[in-house]
DNA sequence: ACTATAAACGGACTTTACCCCGCTTAGTGT
DNA sequence: ACACTAAGCGGGGTAAAGTCCGTTTATAGT
C-alpha cells in the first residue's frame, strides 16, 4: 500500500488536507505581508483569501501570533541547520569564542530581515517570542560553558546575552529605525557591539 | 484668586476633573490587578468600576498598554530620582563602573517586582515597553561613555546592554519563572550576571 | 456673575481575536 | 469496496480593543 515513510517533515499524524491547507494559509499570509504589511494580517482575511473557514486558521496556528511564529520557524530551521552542522565558524569546529562571534554576526542580519515578522510573533500570553529564542538560548549556553565562563554566572549571563542579541530587535527598535541592512559584510553597530561584548567577556 | 502654583505634578493644562478621573482609573486598575491579575484588566471593566465612560479611559491612556505604562511611570519616577540625585553609588558621585553595577543591582529587583505590569505594558504598536527604556538607555549610554568605552562601539553596546538588563524580564521569563525575590541583598543570577558583564566589559 | 471655548465626557459603533460544536472527510483495517 | 473513527472543517457567536461624534462642563477673560 505504498505507505510513504515520512513523506514530509510532518511527524506522522497530520492529514494530507491539513498540510495542504497549512501551506495555503502560510502563502496567503506571506502575500498579505508583502503587499500591506504585518498589521493587515487578519484571521478572517487569511481564511477568505485561502478559501477556508476562520476556525481552520485557528486550528492550524492557535493564535494570530502563531502564524508569524510558523513563518519564522520555516527560516529558523534553515538557520539552525547551518549552526548545528554547517561549516565553521558558525557551525561546529571552531573554538567557542569564534563561534559566539559568528553566531551574532549571522543572527543580527537574520533578525533584521525578519524584524517585522519577529515583532508580530511576540505575544503577551507567551513568554518567548518565537521558537527563535529556544534555539539561541541553549546554543549560547553551551558555547559560553565551553568558553570557560564560571558556572556560577552561566545561567544569568545566558539569559542576558540572549536578550542582548534578540532583545534590541524585539523591544527597542521601531520599524522605521530598521534601515536596509547595508551591503553584506559592511559593519553594523549591533554586530560590532556583539563582537566587542563577547571578546571582552570570554576572550580576556 | 488663590491660583495655586502647580498644585500637583501635572504641568498646567490638565483640568481638575481629568486629574481626578485619572487617579480614579489608576486606582481601579491597581485593585483589579491585585485581585485578579493583569490579564483581567479590561477597558470596559475599568470604566464601570470607576463610574466613567469607556471613551474617557481611552482619552486618558490611549490604549490598554498605556494604563500599565502609567502605573509604571509612577514608580519609575521615584526610581529615576534616586538615580539622578540620590546617594552614590546609584546616584552621582561614584565612578562610572560602580554606578553601572549599582544600577543593575537596583534595576533587576525593580523589574522583578513590576514584572507583571511591565510585561502588560508591552505593545506591538509601540516599540519601547515603557518610559522605562527611555531612562535606562540614556543613563547607560552616559555611564558607558564615562567608563571609557570606545565611542565607535558606544551606540550598539548601549542598545544591547539595555536589552540585556530589561529584556530578560520582558521577553525571556514567564510569570512562573519569576520567584519571590529572595531576601534583599541575597544574590540573584541576573544581578550577578550583570555585575560580571559590566566588570569584564569596562573594568578590564 | 456671564459668556466663550477648549477640553473632557459617554456610550454607541466597528473591528478583530478567539471559542464552540455540529458536520464532513481522509485514512485505516477488513 | 465499505464502514468506522479520529481528525479536520466551517462559520456563527462572544468579548474586548479602539474610534467617533454629539453633549456636557471646567476654566479664563470681562
Amino acid at each position: 500500500m505504498t505507505t510513504p515513510l515520512v513523506p514530509f517533515g510532518k511527524s506522522r499524524g497530520e492529514r494530507a488536507d491539513a498540510a495542504r491547507n497549512r501551506e495555503r494559509l502560510l502563502e496567503a499570509a506571506r502575500a498579505v505581508i508583502a503587499e500591506q504589511g504585518t498589521s493587515q494580517v487578519t484571521m478572517d482575511g487569511l481564511a477568505e483569501r485561502a478559501g477556508l473557514g476562520k476556525g481552520t486558521v485557528f486550528r492550524r496556528f492557535g493564535s494570530r501570533a502563531g502564524i508569524f511564529r510558523a513563518l519564522l520557524d520555516d527560516d529558523e530551521r534553515r538557520f539552525q541547520e547551518r549552526v548545528l552542522s554547517g561549516p565553521p565558524p558558525l557551525g561546529p569546529g571552531a573554538d567557542p569564542v569564534r563561534r559566539l562571534v559568528a553566531y551574532g554576526c549571522e543572527r543580527v542580519p537574520f533578525l533584521l530581515e525578519h524584524h517585522a515578522i519577529a515583532r508580530a510573533a511576540v505575544d503577551r500570553s507567551h513568554p518567548t517570542p518565537a521558537g527563535a529564542a529556544s534555539m539561541t538560548q541553549p546554543h549560547l549556553r553551551m558555547l559560553l560553558g565551553l568558553a570557560g565562563l564560571p558556572p556560577a554566572h552561566l545561567d544569568g549571563l545566558t539569559v542576558q546575552l540572549t536578550a542582548a542579541l534578540e532583545g534590541p530587535l524585539m523591544l527597542y527598535l521601531s520599524a522605521e529605525e530598521v534601515p536596509e541592512l547595508p551591503e553584506p559584510g559592511a559593519p553594523h553597530p549591533l554586530v560590532d557591539g556583539w563582537r566587542f561584548l563577547v571578546e571582552r567577556l570570554v576572550g580576556g
